[in-house]
DNA sequence: CGATCATATGAACATACGCTCATGTGAGAG
DNA sequence: CTCTCACATGAGCGTATGTTCATATGATCG
Protein backbone atom coordinates (compact mmCIF):
# COMPACT_ATOMS: atom_id res chain seq x y z
CA UNK A 1 0.00 0.00 0.00
CA UNK A 2 2.69 2.24 1.35
CA UNK A 3 5.68 2.79 -1.45
CA UNK A 4 8.56 0.69 -0.45
CA UNK A 5 10.16 3.09 0.84
CA UNK A 6 14.11 1.97 0.45
CA UNK A 7 16.26 2.36 3.54
CA UNK A 8 19.93 3.14 1.91
CA UNK A 9 22.11 0.38 2.50
CA UNK A 10 25.34 0.44 5.48
CA UNK A 11 27.06 0.70 1.93
CA UNK A 12 25.15 3.90 0.80
CA UNK A 13 25.02 5.31 4.00
CA UNK A 14 28.74 5.82 3.44
CA UNK A 15 28.34 8.29 1.07
CA UNK A 16 26.20 10.73 3.49
CA UNK A 17 28.25 12.84 5.06
CA UNK A 18 27.67 13.14 8.98
CA UNK A 19 28.23 16.09 11.40
CA UNK A 20 27.76 14.17 14.81
CA UNK A 21 28.14 10.66 14.71
CA UNK A 22 27.16 10.17 18.26
CA UNK A 23 23.37 11.81 17.51
CA UNK A 24 23.25 9.48 14.49
CA UNK A 25 23.80 6.04 16.34
CA UNK A 26 21.67 7.30 19.14
CA UNK A 27 18.98 8.29 16.88
CA UNK A 28 19.47 4.76 14.96
CA UNK A 29 19.74 2.81 17.71
CA UNK A 30 16.19 4.45 19.21
CA UNK A 31 14.58 3.76 15.37
CA UNK A 32 11.65 1.55 15.50
CA UNK A 33 11.77 -1.56 13.39
CA UNK A 34 10.55 -0.73 9.81
CA UNK A 35 7.16 -2.90 10.04
CA UNK A 36 6.14 -0.86 12.82
CA UNK A 37 6.77 1.77 10.62
CA UNK A 38 5.01 1.50 7.43
CA UNK A 39 2.45 0.17 9.16
CA UNK A 40 1.88 3.81 11.34
CA UNK A 41 2.67 4.82 7.76
CA UNK A 42 0.03 3.49 6.30
CA UNK A 43 -2.32 4.71 9.05
CA UNK A 44 -0.96 8.36 9.37
CA UNK A 45 -2.12 8.06 5.53
CA UNK A 46 -5.29 6.52 5.76
CA UNK A 47 -6.25 9.65 7.91
CA UNK A 48 -4.63 12.08 5.65
CA UNK A 49 -7.57 12.34 3.32
CA UNK A 50 -11.00 14.99 4.20
CA UNK A 51 -13.69 12.55 3.82
CA UNK A 52 -11.79 9.70 6.25
CA UNK A 53 -11.23 12.56 8.84
CA UNK A 54 -15.09 13.23 8.15
CA UNK A 55 -15.91 9.79 8.39
CA UNK A 56 -13.82 9.04 11.68
CA UNK A 57 -15.23 12.31 13.16
CA UNK A 58 -18.82 11.19 12.56
CA UNK A 59 -17.85 7.81 14.03
CA UNK A 60 -16.46 9.47 17.26
CA UNK A 61 -19.83 10.11 18.35
CA UNK A 62 -22.56 6.97 17.51
CA UNK A 63 -22.39 4.06 15.19
CA UNK A 64 -23.72 4.92 11.75
CA UNK A 65 -24.49 2.63 9.11
CA UNK A 66 -22.96 3.10 5.25
CA UNK A 67 -25.76 5.36 3.84
CA UNK A 68 -26.39 7.51 7.06
CA UNK A 69 -22.21 8.14 6.47
CA UNK A 70 -22.20 8.95 3.21
CA UNK A 71 -25.37 11.48 3.90
CA UNK A 72 -23.33 12.73 6.75
CA UNK A 73 -19.96 13.45 5.08
CA UNK A 74 -21.44 14.74 2.01
CA UNK A 75 -20.21 11.92 -0.56
CA UNK A 76 -21.65 9.39 -2.94
CA UNK A 77 -22.26 5.44 -1.46
CA UNK A 78 -19.74 4.11 -3.48
CA UNK A 79 -17.42 6.91 -2.15
CA UNK A 80 -17.98 5.94 1.24
CA UNK A 81 -18.09 2.48 1.24
CA UNK A 82 -14.62 2.48 -0.67
CA UNK A 83 -13.19 4.83 1.99
CA UNK A 84 -14.77 2.49 4.89
CA UNK A 85 -12.66 -0.48 3.61
CA UNK A 86 -9.51 1.72 3.57
CA UNK A 87 -10.15 2.46 7.13
CA UNK A 88 -11.46 -1.11 8.08
CA UNK A 89 -8.42 -2.77 6.73
CA UNK A 90 -6.24 -0.44 9.19
CA UNK A 91 -8.24 -1.78 12.19
CA UNK A 92 -9.60 2.38 12.86
CA UNK A 93 -13.11 0.79 11.92
CA UNK A 94 -14.96 -1.90 12.64
CA UNK A 95 -18.31 -2.99 11.09
CA UNK A 96 -21.25 -5.37 12.27
CA UNK A 97 -24.10 -6.36 10.00
CA UNK A 98 -27.86 -6.02 11.00
CA UNK A 99 -30.02 -7.76 8.87
CA UNK A 100 -28.97 -5.74 5.35
CA UNK A 101 -27.22 -2.96 7.32
CA UNK A 102 -23.64 -2.73 7.95
CA UNK A 103 -23.18 -0.48 10.78
CA UNK A 104 -19.70 1.40 11.29
CA UNK A 105 -18.22 2.26 14.84
CA UNK A 106 -14.53 3.01 15.62
CA UNK A 107 -12.46 -0.10 16.22
CA UNK A 108 -11.34 1.01 19.80
CA UNK A 109 -10.49 4.30 21.90
CA UNK A 110 -7.11 5.60 20.44
CA UNK A 111 -8.43 6.62 17.50
CA UNK A 112 -10.89 9.05 18.56
CA UNK A 113 -7.97 10.36 20.90
CA UNK A 114 -5.53 10.40 17.46
CA UNK A 115 -8.10 12.70 16.03
CA UNK A 116 -8.74 14.79 18.57
CA UNK A 117 -5.44 15.69 19.33
CA UNK A 118 -4.96 16.41 15.77
CA UNK A 119 -7.91 19.05 15.78
CA UNK A 120 -6.04 20.26 18.48
CA UNK A 121 -2.81 20.76 17.02
CA UNK A 122 -4.34 22.01 14.08
CA UNK A 123 -6.80 24.77 15.68
CA UNK A 124 -3.94 26.54 17.06
CA UNK A 125 -3.42 27.84 13.72
CA UNK A 126 -7.09 29.33 13.61
CA UNK B 1 -2.10 20.27 -1.52
CA UNK B 2 -4.50 17.65 -0.67
CA UNK B 3 -7.33 16.88 -3.23
CA UNK B 4 -10.00 19.49 -3.33
CA UNK B 5 -12.45 16.69 -1.83
CA UNK B 6 -15.94 18.34 -2.86
CA UNK B 7 -18.58 18.08 -0.41
CA UNK B 8 -21.81 16.85 -2.11
CA UNK B 9 -23.82 19.96 -2.66
CA UNK B 10 -27.29 19.37 -0.62
CA UNK B 11 -29.06 19.02 -4.18
CA UNK B 12 -27.19 16.25 -4.57
CA UNK B 13 -27.73 15.52 -1.18
CA UNK B 14 -31.21 14.73 -1.85
CA UNK B 15 -29.99 11.34 -4.00
CA UNK B 16 -28.97 9.77 -0.94
CA UNK B 17 -30.84 7.37 0.97
CA UNK B 18 -30.89 8.15 4.93
CA UNK B 19 -31.63 5.65 7.34
CA UNK B 20 -31.65 7.49 10.52
CA UNK B 21 -32.12 11.38 9.68
CA UNK B 22 -31.56 12.88 13.03
CA UNK B 23 -28.52 10.54 13.49
CA UNK B 24 -27.54 12.33 9.98
CA UNK B 25 -28.45 15.57 11.45
CA UNK B 26 -26.62 15.03 14.42
CA UNK B 27 -23.44 14.11 12.67
CA UNK B 28 -23.32 16.78 10.43
CA UNK B 29 -24.19 19.87 13.08
CA UNK B 30 -21.04 18.41 14.74
CA UNK B 31 -18.92 18.22 11.75
CA UNK B 32 -15.75 20.30 11.92
CA UNK B 33 -15.36 23.17 9.26
CA UNK B 34 -13.64 22.05 6.24
CA UNK B 35 -10.86 24.34 6.40
CA UNK B 36 -10.15 22.51 9.76
CA UNK B 37 -10.88 18.97 8.21
CA UNK B 38 -8.87 19.71 5.21
CA UNK B 39 -5.57 21.11 7.15
CA UNK B 40 -6.00 18.06 9.62
CA UNK B 41 -5.80 16.10 6.50
CA UNK B 42 -2.35 17.50 5.65
CA UNK B 43 -0.78 16.98 8.69
CA UNK B 44 -1.77 13.33 8.53
CA UNK B 45 -1.20 13.02 4.92
CA UNK B 46 2.65 14.74 5.81
CA UNK B 47 2.53 11.85 8.67
CA UNK B 48 1.61 9.41 6.16
CA UNK B 49 5.17 8.27 5.08
CA UNK B 50 7.52 6.54 6.49
CA UNK B 51 10.66 8.45 5.66
CA UNK B 52 8.59 11.75 7.39
CA UNK B 53 7.40 9.53 10.19
CA UNK B 54 11.58 8.54 11.25
CA UNK B 55 12.71 12.23 10.61
CA UNK B 56 9.62 12.98 13.22
CA UNK B 57 10.80 10.05 15.39
CA UNK B 58 14.80 10.58 15.45
CA UNK B 59 13.64 14.57 16.32
CA UNK B 60 11.45 13.41 19.03
CA UNK B 61 14.46 12.89 20.71
CA UNK B 62 17.33 15.39 19.94
CA UNK B 63 17.55 18.25 17.64
CA UNK B 64 19.54 17.42 14.65
CA UNK B 65 20.76 18.65 11.37
CA UNK B 66 20.05 17.83 7.82
CA UNK B 67 22.59 15.91 6.92
CA UNK B 68 22.41 13.62 10.67
CA UNK B 69 18.73 13.78 9.70
CA UNK B 70 19.36 11.85 6.48
CA UNK B 71 22.29 9.75 7.79
CA UNK B 72 19.27 8.34 10.62
CA UNK B 73 17.01 7.76 8.79
CA UNK B 74 18.92 6.20 5.55
CA UNK B 75 17.65 8.73 2.64
CA UNK B 76 19.77 11.25 0.69
CA UNK B 77 20.11 14.50 1.81
CA UNK B 78 18.13 15.74 -0.90
CA UNK B 79 14.99 13.44 -0.19
CA UNK B 80 15.19 14.82 3.18
CA UNK B 81 15.09 17.95 2.67
CA UNK B 82 12.08 17.63 0.31
CA UNK B 83 10.07 15.86 3.05
CA UNK B 84 11.88 18.54 5.88
CA UNK B 85 10.12 20.93 4.07
CA UNK B 86 6.63 19.38 4.09
CA UNK B 87 6.67 18.68 7.55
CA UNK B 88 7.64 22.51 7.93
CA UNK B 89 5.35 24.21 5.82
CA UNK B 90 2.68 22.13 8.22
CA UNK B 91 3.96 23.58 11.19
CA UNK B 92 5.01 19.73 12.54
CA UNK B 93 9.12 20.71 12.61
CA UNK B 94 10.80 23.96 13.01
CA UNK B 95 14.59 24.63 11.72
CA UNK B 96 17.12 27.13 13.02
CA UNK B 97 20.18 28.31 11.75
CA UNK B 98 23.53 28.58 13.44
CA UNK B 99 26.39 28.66 10.56
CA UNK B 100 25.91 27.09 7.40
CA UNK B 101 23.52 24.58 9.62
CA UNK B 102 20.20 24.37 9.86
CA UNK B 103 19.09 22.29 13.14
CA UNK B 104 15.42 21.21 12.93
CA UNK B 105 13.68 19.61 16.06
CA UNK B 106 9.59 19.34 16.80
CA UNK B 107 7.41 22.16 16.60
CA UNK B 108 5.01 21.83 19.57
CA UNK B 109 4.37 18.68 22.27
CA UNK B 110 1.53 17.34 20.32
CA UNK B 111 3.40 15.87 17.63
CA UNK B 112 5.80 13.71 19.82
CA UNK B 113 1.96 12.68 21.77
CA UNK B 114 0.37 12.45 18.00
CA UNK B 115 3.35 9.78 17.70
CA UNK B 116 3.48 8.17 20.27
CA UNK B 117 -0.29 7.63 20.29
CA UNK B 118 0.24 6.36 16.57
CA UNK B 119 2.25 3.89 17.13
CA UNK B 120 0.84 2.32 20.67
CA UNK B 121 -2.25 2.22 18.11
CA UNK B 122 -0.04 -0.25 15.59
CA UNK B 123 1.97 -2.10 18.19
CA UNK B 124 -1.06 -3.98 19.53
CA UNK B 125 -1.27 -5.29 15.76
CA UNK B 126 2.25 -7.03 16.74
C1' DC C 1 -38.37 -18.35 -8.13
C1' DG C 2 -37.56 -13.00 -9.19
C1' DA C 3 -37.36 -8.23 -7.35
C1' DT C 4 -35.44 -5.04 -4.32
C1' DC C 5 -32.54 -3.07 -0.93
C1' DA C 6 -27.92 -2.00 1.41
C1' DT C 7 -23.45 -2.57 0.62
C1' DA C 8 -19.12 -4.05 -1.73
C1' DT C 9 -16.03 -4.16 -5.50
C1' DG C 10 -13.62 -3.64 -10.23
C1' DA C 11 -12.09 -0.66 -13.96
C1' DA C 12 -10.71 3.62 -15.45
C1' DC C 13 -9.45 8.34 -15.22
C1' DA C 14 -7.25 12.61 -13.60
C1' DT C 15 -4.35 14.03 -10.24
C1' DA C 16 -0.90 13.78 -6.50
C1' DC C 17 3.06 11.77 -4.49
C1' DG C 18 8.27 10.62 -3.35
C1' DC C 19 12.31 9.90 -5.18
C1' DT C 20 16.62 11.15 -8.04
C1' DC C 21 19.41 14.22 -10.51
C1' DA C 22 20.97 18.64 -11.49
C1' DT C 23 21.35 23.14 -10.06
C1' DG C 24 20.64 27.31 -6.98
C1' DT C 25 21.67 29.93 -2.66
C1' DG C 26 24.03 31.90 0.92
C1' DA C 27 27.51 31.79 4.53
C1' DG C 28 32.59 30.87 5.61
C1' DA C 29 37.29 29.97 4.52
C1' DG C 30 41.46 30.87 2.02
C1' DC D 1 37.47 37.52 -5.17
C1' DT D 2 36.86 32.26 -5.65
C1' DC D 3 36.01 27.87 -3.60
C1' DT D 4 33.72 24.93 -0.62
C1' DC D 5 30.19 23.50 2.46
C1' DA D 6 25.33 22.67 4.09
C1' DC D 7 21.19 23.07 2.57
C1' DA D 8 17.17 24.23 -0.64
C1' DT D 9 14.69 23.77 -4.84
C1' DG D 10 13.00 22.66 -9.75
C1' DA D 11 12.16 19.23 -13.28
C1' DG D 12 11.00 14.77 -14.45
C1' DC D 13 9.96 9.85 -13.62
C1' DG D 14 7.27 5.94 -12.23
C1' DT D 15 3.77 4.87 -9.18
C1' DA D 16 -0.20 5.55 -5.94
C1' DT D 17 -4.50 7.81 -4.75
C1' DG D 18 -9.72 9.18 -4.69
C1' DT D 19 -13.46 9.52 -7.25
C1' DT D 20 -17.18 7.93 -10.57
C1' DC D 21 -19.64 4.55 -13.08
C1' DA D 22 -21.10 0.08 -13.69
C1' DT D 23 -21.76 -4.19 -11.72
C1' DA D 24 -21.54 -7.94 -8.12
C1' DT D 25 -22.99 -9.85 -3.68
C1' DG D 26 -26.06 -11.26 -0.33
C1' DA D 27 -29.98 -10.85 2.54
C1' DT D 28 -35.14 -10.10 2.61
C1' DC D 29 -39.66 -10.15 0.78
C1' DG D 30 -43.59 -11.33 -2.28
Amino acid sequence: MTRRSRVLTDEELCDLKVTDLAKVRRARTRMKPAEEVILLAETFKALGDPTRIRLVHALADQELCVCDLAASVGVSQSAASHSLRILRQLRLVRSRREHKTAYYRLDDAHIERLLADGFEHVEERV
